[in-house]
DNA sequence: AAGCGCTCTTGATAAAAATCAAGAAATTAA
DNA sequence: TTAATTTCTTGATTTTTATCAAGAGCGCTT
């Protein structure tokens, strides 16, 4: 679990008997292709750091499909809002390729805050850390035109352009695969 | 302080002590009309509740201004990235009126974690609401029409229509206040 | 290798939204 | 109250994006 443990380290400098337990409460799991994370309706019970693999978050609407965001190796998934509030969740999160996940649950997720005095501090920087990218996200609605989209996130994640459908890049961009064709097309050119 | 010990107490069922001693933390502060409570490249170093008045988030980009979010009574109002991050804000925060605030410094804010014990966890949840705000927003541009966005706020936020310069809600949906005029004008007949 | 399903591309067309320009209407200031 | 300023509306036009439809490319399976 280095990958895990480098993650947390780096990012929340907790001390190294803390980091221990808490990468120890996480087990290996994986996911087989087109197999479901979590489907719409349920309550999130698990966090799950990505080792290998792609997820993609999305919802079924009037018969077709939103992709939300596509999440990847190094990144954390979940339903952030369904695990705290323990509401049901409206997405659908799905492999697009085999995946192999480090997972912790729900309950071994909360207790970790009794253990470790510092955890609700990381969790809140950890939050507003996903809070900061999606005000970047509405932004980037606000002010971009969907060609300006494309290059922008083009620009910071040219790896999944060749790993995943990019009928979800897409999606997540909102914009049709038909308009992201062509665009694409023009920025090769 | 009554509104504000109301929303502290309602969504953070804090005990009537670390309540009390929260709330005198804060002081009333007012702003002028037109007056800024932030500026794009300061770094937001307090956090206020809204007494009474309207402040605008907005940025100034190639001589247009993009408005990301109008605040009011009864809400807090800060750079949520800029506080706990320490980073330069991007934002302008303007008072749209004549307002009335109760606000904490961020050095007391700060103080508040070493003297209540849940605090961190309850500002988690805080954080964790204002994200899952930002999700249905993003959400709205990925699956929403101008028009949707438009009769969605509208049903949510009637108040607001008559308060504040239209022009700021048609940017901050993401649309031209033209094209919010117009679907304005269908909504009514 | 042939057939199937899925993804991507392309073209033609329609719809949505932006832009530009002018003028009302409403607010604020003199 | 009138003038000045700002905000909102309207029309004409252009640009952007979606939709619809067809076909090309590609990997899988058998």
């Amino acid at each position: 679990m280095t990958e895990l443990e480098e993650y947390i380290k780096s990012y929340f400098g907790v001390k190294q008997t803390d980091l221990e337990h808490i990468v120890s409460l996480f087990k290996e799991t994986t996911l087989k292709k087109d197999e479901y994370f979590l489907k719409t309706g349920q309550s999130c019970n698990k966090l799950s750091f990505i080792k290998s693999g792609f997820l993609r978050i999305y919802v079924t609407q009037e018969d077709k499909e939103i992709t939300q965001w596509i999440s990847t190796t190094g990144y954390f998934v979940t339903d952030l809002s369904s695990l705290i509030f323990e509401t049901p969740t409206r997405w659908n999160i799905q492999a697009l390729t085999d995946t192999e996940l480090y997972t912790i649950s729900k309950e071994d997720y909360q207790k970790i805050g009794n253990l470790i005095s510092q955890w609700h501090q990381l969790e809140k920087l950890f939050i507003a850390r996903c809070f900061t990218i999606l005000e970047d996200r509405i932004f980037s609605h606000l002010s971009m035109t969907a060609e300006e989209r494309y290059q922008f996130f083009f620009n910071h994640n040219k790896e999944l352009f060749n790993q995943v459908p990019l009928q979800y890049i897409a999606s997540m961009l909102g914009m049709t695969p038909e308009t992201f064709s062509r665009i694409r097309k023009k920025q090769l050119s």
